[in-house]
DNA sequence: GTCTATAAATAGATAGAC
DNA sequence: GTCTATCTATTTATAGAC
Protein backbone atom coordinates (compact mmCIF):
# COMPACT_ATOMS: atom_id res chain seq x y z
CA UNK A 1 0.00 0.00 0.00
CA UNK A 2 1.47 3.59 -1.15
CA UNK A 3 2.02 6.28 1.18
CA UNK A 4 -0.96 8.19 -0.23
CA UNK A 5 -3.46 5.21 -0.27
CA UNK A 6 -2.52 5.13 3.39
CA UNK A 7 -3.70 8.62 3.76
CA UNK A 8 -6.88 8.22 1.94
CA UNK A 9 -7.88 5.40 3.71
CA UNK A 10 -7.40 7.23 7.05
CA UNK A 11 -8.43 10.51 6.17
CA UNK A 12 -11.30 8.62 5.24
CA UNK A 13 -12.01 6.94 8.49
CA UNK A 14 -11.26 9.94 10.22
CA UNK A 15 -13.55 12.32 9.10
CA UNK A 16 -16.22 9.34 9.14
CA UNK A 17 -16.08 9.09 12.74
CA UNK A 18 -16.55 12.63 13.32
CA UNK A 19 -19.83 12.80 10.55
CA UNK A 20 -21.32 9.25 11.73
CA UNK A 21 -21.20 10.11 15.36
CA UNK A 22 -22.98 13.31 14.75
CA UNK A 23 -25.61 11.98 12.15
CA UNK A 24 -25.82 8.59 12.11
CA UNK A 25 -25.28 6.07 9.82
CA UNK A 26 -28.33 6.52 7.55
CA UNK A 27 -27.49 10.36 7.97
CA UNK A 28 -24.60 10.47 6.51
CA UNK A 29 -23.99 10.14 2.82
CA UNK A 30 -20.69 8.64 1.22
CA UNK A 31 -20.51 11.68 -0.76
CA UNK A 32 -20.20 14.02 2.40
CA UNK A 33 -17.84 11.82 3.70
CA UNK A 34 -15.59 11.85 0.72
CA UNK A 35 -15.73 15.71 0.32
CA UNK A 36 -15.21 16.57 4.05
CA UNK A 37 -12.06 14.39 3.66
CA UNK A 38 -10.75 15.80 0.32
CA UNK A 39 -10.64 12.77 -1.51
CA UNK A 40 -12.51 11.62 -4.60
CA UNK A 41 -16.02 9.54 -4.09
CA UNK A 42 -15.22 6.56 -5.89
CA UNK A 43 -12.32 5.78 -3.44
CA UNK A 44 -14.16 5.33 -0.41
CA UNK A 45 -15.68 1.88 -2.12
CA UNK A 46 -12.49 1.86 -3.15
CA UNK A 47 -10.69 1.30 -0.25
CA UNK A 48 -13.84 0.18 2.03
CA UNK A 49 -15.86 -1.96 -0.87
CA UNK A 50 -19.23 -0.30 0.46
CA UNK A 51 -20.42 2.12 3.18
CA UNK A 52 -21.31 -0.57 6.28
CA UNK A 53 -18.16 -1.92 5.72
CA UNK A 54 -16.74 1.46 6.48
CA UNK A 55 -18.54 2.12 9.63
CA UNK A 56 -18.27 -1.31 11.23
CA UNK A 57 -14.02 -0.61 10.64
CA UNK A 58 -14.65 2.12 12.74
CA UNK A 59 -16.63 0.61 15.32
CA UNK A 60 -14.81 -1.84 15.92
CA UNK A 61 -11.69 0.32 16.33
CA UNK A 62 -12.98 2.29 18.63
CA UNK A 63 -13.89 -0.86 20.79
CA UNK A 64 -10.80 -2.57 21.07
CA UNK A 65 -8.66 0.89 21.31
CA UNK A 66 -10.65 1.69 24.44
CA UNK A 67 -10.24 -1.95 25.73
CA UNK A 68 -6.75 -1.94 24.58
CA UNK A 69 -5.88 1.39 26.37
CA UNK A 70 -7.80 0.36 29.45
CA UNK A 71 -6.13 -2.68 30.07
CA UNK A 72 -2.42 -0.94 29.25
CA UNK A 73 -3.26 1.46 32.09
CA UNK A 74 -4.39 -0.49 34.81
CA UNK A 75 -1.13 -3.15 34.74
CA UNK A 76 1.26 -0.37 34.41
CA UNK A 77 -0.16 2.02 36.89
CA UNK A 78 -1.86 -0.36 39.52
CA UNK A 79 -4.37 2.52 40.16
CA UNK A 80 -7.41 2.92 42.29
CA UNK A 81 -10.87 1.88 41.36
CA UNK A 82 -11.54 5.94 40.85
CA UNK A 83 -8.86 6.49 39.15
CA UNK A 84 -9.42 3.61 37.09
CA UNK A 85 -13.32 4.87 36.60
CA UNK A 86 -12.00 8.09 36.11
CA UNK A 87 -9.73 7.41 33.24
CA UNK A 88 -12.05 5.89 31.29
CA UNK A 89 -14.03 8.81 31.71
CA UNK A 90 -11.65 10.74 29.93
CA UNK A 91 -11.44 8.47 27.41
CA UNK A 92 -14.42 8.06 26.64
CA UNK A 93 -14.57 12.29 26.39
CA UNK A 94 -11.16 12.48 24.35
CA UNK A 95 -12.81 9.89 22.05
CA UNK A 96 -16.57 10.78 22.07
CA UNK A 97 -17.18 10.43 18.67
CA UNK A 98 -17.07 6.66 19.25
CA UNK A 99 -18.53 6.04 22.55
CA UNK A 100 -21.85 7.85 20.61
CA UNK A 101 -21.64 6.03 17.67
CA UNK A 102 -21.49 2.74 19.55
CA UNK A 103 -24.20 3.92 21.97
CA UNK A 104 -26.41 4.96 18.88
CA UNK A 105 -25.46 1.50 17.06
CA UNK A 106 -26.55 -0.58 20.59
CA UNK A 107 -30.11 1.46 20.07
CA UNK A 108 -30.70 0.59 16.98
CA UNK A 109 -32.09 -3.20 15.58
CA UNK A 110 -30.58 -2.86 12.03
CA UNK A 111 -26.87 -2.21 13.07
CA UNK A 112 -26.69 -4.95 15.60
CA UNK A 113 -27.87 -6.88 12.90
CA UNK A 114 -25.04 -5.87 11.13
CA UNK A 115 -22.92 -6.62 13.31
CA UNK A 116 -23.68 -10.16 14.18
CA UNK A 117 -23.38 -10.64 10.41
CA UNK A 118 -19.60 -8.90 10.42
CA UNK A 119 -19.15 -11.47 13.38
CA UNK A 120 -18.10 -8.96 15.54
CA UNK A 121 -20.45 -9.55 18.50
CA UNK A 122 -18.29 -11.77 20.25
CA UNK A 123 -15.52 -9.28 20.53
CA UNK A 124 -17.68 -6.60 22.09
CA UNK A 125 -19.38 -8.30 24.59
CA UNK A 126 -20.04 -5.59 27.45
CA UNK A 127 -19.09 -2.29 27.73
CA UNK A 128 -15.51 -1.43 26.48
CA UNK A 129 -12.61 -1.17 29.47
CA UNK A 130 -15.14 -3.02 31.56
CA UNK A 131 -13.14 -6.28 32.83
CA UNK A 132 -10.70 -3.92 34.05
CA UNK A 133 -13.03 -2.11 36.60
CA UNK A 134 -14.02 -5.41 37.23
CA UNK A 135 -10.41 -6.09 38.74
CA UNK A 136 -10.22 -2.96 40.61
CA UNK A 137 -13.19 -3.07 41.91
CA UNK A 138 -12.36 -6.29 43.09
CA UNK A 139 -9.63 -5.38 44.43
CA UNK A 140 -10.95 -2.23 46.10
CA UNK A 141 -13.72 -4.06 47.82
CA UNK A 142 -11.39 -7.04 48.98
CA UNK A 143 -12.54 -10.44 50.06
CA UNK A 144 -15.02 -12.65 48.32
CA UNK A 145 -17.49 -10.38 46.65
CA UNK A 146 -20.59 -11.84 45.35
CA UNK A 147 -21.63 -12.45 41.76
CA UNK A 148 -24.64 -10.41 42.65
CA UNK A 149 -22.72 -7.24 44.34
CA UNK A 150 -19.95 -7.78 41.36
CA UNK A 151 -22.31 -6.76 39.30
CA UNK A 152 -24.78 -4.39 40.96
CA UNK A 153 -21.42 -2.17 41.41
CA UNK A 154 -19.83 -2.65 37.96
CA UNK A 155 -22.96 -1.58 36.24
CA UNK A 156 -23.65 1.29 38.28
CA UNK A 157 -20.18 2.72 38.08
CA UNK A 158 -20.35 1.94 34.17
CA UNK A 159 -23.97 2.94 33.65
CA UNK A 160 -22.58 6.22 35.45
CA UNK A 161 -19.07 7.04 33.37
CA UNK A 162 -21.12 6.43 29.86
CA UNK A 163 -24.10 7.99 30.56
CA UNK A 164 -22.79 11.15 32.29
CA UNK A 165 -19.98 11.26 29.37
CA UNK A 166 -22.72 11.19 26.79
CA UNK A 167 -24.89 14.00 28.59
CA UNK A 168 -21.69 16.06 28.71
CA UNK A 169 -20.88 15.79 25.03
CA UNK A 170 -24.21 16.61 23.78
CA UNK A 171 -26.15 18.81 26.81
CA UNK A 172 -23.70 19.81 29.31
CA UNK A 173 -20.60 21.37 27.38
CA UNK A 174 -22.78 24.07 24.97
CA UNK A 175 -25.56 24.65 27.50
CA UNK A 176 -23.60 25.97 30.70
CA UNK A 177 -25.76 24.15 33.45
CA UNK A 178 -24.53 24.22 37.09
CA UNK A 179 -22.41 21.58 38.13
CA UNK A 180 -21.58 20.17 34.52
CA UNK A 181 -18.21 21.32 33.63
CA UNK A 182 -15.64 18.25 33.43
CA UNK A 183 -14.45 18.77 37.02
CA UNK A 184 -17.96 18.49 38.36
CA UNK A 185 -18.94 15.31 36.73
CA UNK A 186 -15.30 13.74 37.50
CA UNK A 187 -15.96 14.90 41.29
CA UNK A 188 -19.85 13.63 41.51
CA UNK A 189 -17.99 10.34 39.78
CA UNK A 190 -15.62 9.93 42.62
CA UNK A 191 -17.98 10.42 45.01
CA UNK A 192 -20.40 8.08 43.60
CA UNK A 193 -17.37 5.55 43.44
CA UNK A 194 -16.64 5.61 47.11
CA UNK A 195 -20.27 4.82 48.23
CA UNK A 196 -20.53 2.23 45.70
CA UNK A 197 -17.52 0.48 47.54
CA UNK A 198 -18.80 1.61 50.71
CA UNK A 199 -21.93 -0.18 50.30
CA UNK A 200 -19.98 -3.36 49.23
CA UNK A 201 -17.91 -3.21 51.99
CA UNK A 202 -20.60 -3.53 54.37
CA UNK A 203 -22.20 -6.58 53.51
CA UNK B 1 -61.72 16.34 11.84
CA UNK B 2 -63.51 13.06 10.61
CA UNK B 3 -63.29 9.84 12.11
CA UNK B 4 -60.97 8.09 9.39
CA UNK B 5 -58.85 11.38 9.26
CA UNK B 6 -58.10 11.15 13.55
CA UNK B 7 -57.95 7.24 12.94
CA UNK B 8 -55.03 7.84 9.98
CA UNK B 9 -53.47 10.57 11.88
CA UNK B 10 -53.26 8.36 15.16
CA UNK B 11 -52.06 5.13 12.75
CA UNK B 12 -49.32 7.24 11.76
CA UNK B 13 -48.24 8.75 14.74
CA UNK B 14 -47.97 4.93 16.57
CA UNK B 15 -46.63 3.16 13.36
CA UNK B 16 -43.74 6.13 13.21
CA UNK B 17 -42.94 6.22 16.56
CA UNK B 18 -41.68 2.36 16.53
CA UNK B 19 -39.76 2.65 13.49
CA UNK B 20 -38.11 6.04 14.31
CA UNK B 21 -36.57 4.39 17.86
CA UNK B 22 -35.73 1.53 15.54
CA UNK B 23 -34.28 2.99 12.52
CA UNK B 24 -33.63 6.17 13.50
CA UNK B 25 -35.13 9.44 11.41
CA UNK B 26 -32.86 9.29 8.58
CA UNK B 27 -32.95 5.57 8.37
CA UNK B 28 -37.01 5.56 8.24
CA UNK B 29 -38.76 6.66 5.03
CA UNK B 30 -42.38 7.99 4.48
CA UNK B 31 -43.00 5.08 2.26
CA UNK B 32 -42.37 2.29 4.81
CA UNK B 33 -44.23 4.14 7.74
CA UNK B 34 -46.99 4.41 5.30
CA UNK B 35 -47.24 0.83 4.01
CA UNK B 36 -47.02 -0.43 8.01
CA UNK B 37 -49.32 1.95 8.81
CA UNK B 38 -51.59 1.05 5.99
CA UNK B 39 -52.24 4.17 4.75
CA UNK B 40 -51.40 6.05 1.41
CA UNK B 41 -48.23 7.56 1.51
CA UNK B 42 -49.58 10.78 0.58
CA UNK B 43 -51.38 11.12 3.37
CA UNK B 44 -48.47 11.25 5.55
CA UNK B 45 -47.58 15.05 3.76
CA UNK B 46 -51.31 16.08 3.82
CA UNK B 47 -51.81 15.15 7.96
CA UNK B 48 -48.74 16.72 9.22
CA UNK B 49 -46.97 18.76 6.49
CA UNK B 50 -43.38 16.92 6.18
CA UNK B 51 -41.38 13.93 7.82
CA UNK B 52 -39.83 16.07 10.15
CA UNK B 53 -42.87 17.78 11.58
CA UNK B 54 -44.16 14.50 11.87
CA UNK B 55 -40.78 13.71 13.74
CA UNK B 56 -40.97 16.78 16.17
CA UNK B 57 -44.59 15.98 17.28
CA UNK B 58 -43.86 12.17 18.76
CA UNK B 59 -40.94 13.59 20.44
CA UNK B 60 -43.32 16.40 21.97
CA UNK B 61 -46.01 14.03 22.90
CA UNK B 62 -43.16 11.83 24.61
CA UNK B 63 -41.92 13.97 26.59
CA UNK B 64 -44.93 15.91 27.99
CA UNK B 65 -46.54 12.41 28.22
CA UNK B 66 -43.99 11.08 30.36
CA UNK B 67 -43.81 14.24 32.47
CA UNK B 68 -47.53 14.87 32.98
CA UNK B 69 -47.77 11.26 33.96
CA UNK B 70 -45.19 11.59 36.71
CA UNK B 71 -46.69 14.61 38.20
CA UNK B 72 -50.04 13.15 38.59
CA UNK B 73 -48.59 9.79 39.64
CA UNK B 74 -46.57 11.41 42.66
CA UNK B 75 -49.63 14.04 43.59
CA UNK B 76 -51.67 11.45 43.85
CA UNK B 77 -50.07 9.02 45.54
CA UNK B 78 -47.76 10.76 48.00
CA UNK B 79 -45.09 8.16 47.50
CA UNK B 80 -41.80 7.10 48.25
CA UNK B 81 -38.55 8.10 46.68
CA UNK B 82 -37.81 4.69 45.84
CA UNK B 83 -41.25 3.74 44.82
CA UNK B 84 -41.30 7.35 42.42
CA UNK B 85 -37.76 6.11 40.85
CA UNK B 86 -39.22 2.54 39.65
CA UNK B 87 -42.73 3.97 38.60
CA UNK B 88 -40.36 6.59 36.03
CA UNK B 89 -38.14 3.40 35.31
CA UNK B 90 -41.57 1.09 34.35
CA UNK B 91 -42.68 4.33 32.24
CA UNK B 92 -39.49 4.35 30.07
CA UNK B 93 -39.77 0.33 29.72
CA UNK B 94 -43.55 0.81 28.93
CA UNK B 95 -43.20 3.75 26.21
CA UNK B 96 -39.15 2.71 25.12
CA UNK B 97 -39.75 3.98 22.02
CA UNK B 98 -40.23 7.46 22.69
CA UNK B 99 -37.11 6.88 25.35
CA UNK B 100 -35.05 5.87 22.52
CA UNK B 101 -35.99 8.36 19.86
CA UNK B 102 -35.54 11.17 22.76
CA UNK B 103 -32.34 9.65 23.52
CA UNK B 104 -30.76 9.77 20.27
CA UNK B 105 -32.22 13.00 19.27
CA UNK B 106 -30.17 14.79 22.19
CA UNK B 107 -26.73 12.28 20.79
CA UNK B 108 -27.32 14.17 17.52
CA UNK B 109 -26.83 18.06 16.73
CA UNK B 110 -29.23 17.81 13.71
CA UNK B 111 -32.33 17.10 15.48
CA UNK B 112 -31.02 19.46 18.23
CA UNK B 113 -30.83 22.29 16.10
CA UNK B 114 -34.66 21.16 14.47
CA UNK B 115 -35.81 21.00 18.11
CA UNK B 116 -34.23 25.01 18.92
CA UNK B 117 -35.96 25.99 15.40
CA UNK B 118 -39.78 24.67 16.14
CA UNK B 119 -38.83 26.08 20.02
CA UNK B 120 -39.09 22.85 21.58
CA UNK B 121 -36.55 22.91 24.00
CA UNK B 122 -37.78 25.70 26.41
CA UNK B 123 -40.24 22.93 27.34
CA UNK B 124 -37.86 20.02 27.21
CA UNK B 125 -35.24 21.27 29.44
CA UNK B 126 -33.64 18.07 31.59
CA UNK B 127 -35.29 14.70 32.26
CA UNK B 128 -38.80 13.80 31.46
CA UNK B 129 -39.94 13.64 35.39
CA UNK B 130 -37.03 15.25 36.68
CA UNK B 131 -39.14 17.64 38.91
CA UNK B 132 -40.76 15.02 40.26
CA UNK B 133 -38.00 13.22 41.36
CA UNK B 134 -36.52 16.23 43.10
CA UNK B 135 -39.47 16.57 44.86
CA UNK B 136 -39.01 13.01 46.27
CA UNK B 137 -35.49 13.31 46.90
CA UNK B 138 -35.74 16.47 48.87
CA UNK B 139 -38.69 14.92 51.04
CA UNK B 140 -36.70 11.86 51.59
CA UNK B 141 -33.22 13.58 52.78
CA UNK B 142 -34.86 16.10 54.64
CA UNK B 143 -33.84 19.53 56.29
CA UNK B 144 -31.64 22.05 54.17
CA UNK B 145 -30.26 19.60 51.27
CA UNK B 146 -27.84 21.81 49.42
CA UNK B 147 -27.64 22.48 45.85
CA UNK B 148 -24.85 20.75 45.11
CA UNK B 149 -25.31 17.44 46.43
CA UNK B 150 -29.34 18.00 45.07
CA UNK B 151 -28.11 17.67 41.82
CA UNK B 152 -25.71 15.14 42.71
CA UNK B 153 -28.53 12.79 44.01
CA UNK B 154 -30.67 13.66 40.98
CA UNK B 155 -28.54 12.88 38.36
CA UNK B 156 -26.98 10.03 39.73
CA UNK B 157 -30.33 8.32 40.05
CA UNK B 158 -32.38 9.58 36.75
CA UNK B 159 -28.60 8.75 34.85
CA UNK B 160 -29.15 5.17 36.44
CA UNK B 161 -32.96 4.50 35.83
CA UNK B 162 -32.52 6.29 31.92
CA UNK B 163 -29.36 3.56 30.75
CA UNK B 164 -30.45 1.00 32.13
CA UNK B 165 -33.89 1.19 30.47
CA UNK B 166 -32.16 1.99 26.88
CA UNK B 167 -30.08 -1.20 28.24
CA UNK B 168 -32.50 -3.63 28.83
CA UNK B 169 -34.61 -2.88 25.76
CA UNK B 170 -31.34 -2.81 23.11
CA UNK B 171 -29.31 -5.50 25.19
CA UNK B 172 -30.68 -7.26 28.17
CA UNK B 173 -34.32 -8.55 26.81
CA UNK B 174 -32.94 -10.64 23.80
CA UNK B 175 -29.38 -11.46 25.31
CA UNK B 176 -30.54 -13.18 28.47
CA UNK B 177 -27.15 -12.11 30.47
CA UNK B 178 -27.32 -12.70 34.10
CA UNK B 179 -28.78 -10.54 36.72
CA UNK B 180 -30.91 -8.57 33.97
CA UNK B 181 -34.13 -9.15 34.10
CA UNK B 182 -36.50 -6.31 34.80
CA UNK B 183 -37.00 -7.37 38.64
CA UNK B 184 -33.19 -7.39 38.95
CA UNK B 185 -32.93 -3.95 37.61
CA UNK B 186 -35.66 -2.63 39.83
CA UNK B 187 -33.69 -4.38 42.81
CA UNK B 188 -30.64 -2.77 41.95
CA UNK B 189 -32.48 0.43 41.17
CA UNK B 190 -33.61 0.11 44.81
CA UNK B 191 -30.05 -0.62 46.23
CA UNK B 192 -28.90 2.43 44.60
CA UNK B 193 -31.43 4.48 45.93
CA UNK B 194 -30.85 3.96 49.43
CA UNK B 195 -27.92 3.82 49.17
CA UNK B 196 -27.83 7.68 47.68
CA UNK B 197 -30.07 8.75 50.35
CA UNK B 198 -27.94 7.62 53.49
CA UNK B 199 -25.13 9.52 51.50
CA UNK B 200 -27.02 12.62 51.39
CA UNK B 201 -28.51 12.27 54.51
CA UNK B 202 -24.99 12.12 56.67
CA UNK B 203 -23.92 15.39 55.62
C1' DG C 1 -59.47 13.26 2.77
C1' DT C 2 -57.67 9.91 -0.17
C1' DC C 3 -55.81 8.38 -4.24
C1' DT C 4 -52.35 7.95 -8.54
C1' DA C 5 -48.74 9.86 -10.98
C1' DT C 6 -44.82 12.30 -11.15
C1' DA C 7 -41.39 15.84 -10.34
C1' DA C 8 -36.80 16.80 -8.54
C1' DA C 9 -33.17 15.61 -5.77
C1' DT C 10 -30.05 12.42 -3.87
C1' DA C 11 -28.49 7.92 -2.58
C1' DG C 12 -24.91 3.79 -3.13
C1' DA C 13 -22.24 1.54 -6.25
C1' DT C 14 -19.63 0.60 -10.54
C1' DA C 15 -17.38 0.93 -15.35
C1' DG C 16 -13.67 2.37 -17.67
C1' DA C 17 -10.09 5.95 -18.88
C1' DC C 18 -5.75 7.42 -17.09
C1' DG D 1 -5.02 4.34 -6.89
C1' DT D 2 -7.53 8.04 -8.58
C1' DC D 3 -10.55 10.18 -11.54
C1' DT D 4 -15.16 11.28 -14.36
C1' DA D 5 -19.37 9.74 -15.86
C1' DT D 6 -23.21 7.13 -15.25
C1' DC D 7 -26.55 3.43 -13.87
C1' DT D 8 -30.18 2.20 -10.88
C1' DA D 9 -32.86 2.76 -6.98
C1' DT D 10 -34.88 5.45 -3.63
C1' DT D 11 -35.99 9.61 -1.39
C1' DT D 12 -39.31 13.74 -0.07
C1' DA D 13 -42.78 16.31 -1.69
C1' DT D 14 -46.52 17.89 -4.63
C1' DA D 15 -50.14 18.34 -8.44
C1' DG D 16 -54.45 17.16 -9.74
C1' DA D 17 -58.32 13.67 -10.34
C1' DC D 18 -61.95 11.80 -7.54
Amino acid sequence: MTDQSTDTKNKIIQVARILFADQGFEGTSVREIAKAAEVNVASVNYHFVNKENLFIEILRNGYGTCSRNMRAYYDQNNPSLEDTLITLFRYFIERHHDLITIFKMMLSTQHSHHMTAHGTEDEMIGPPGGKVIIEALQKEVGGDIGQEDLHWGLRTLVTHVAHQGLLYECCFKKNELPFSTLEDIEKSTRRLCRVVVNELKSR
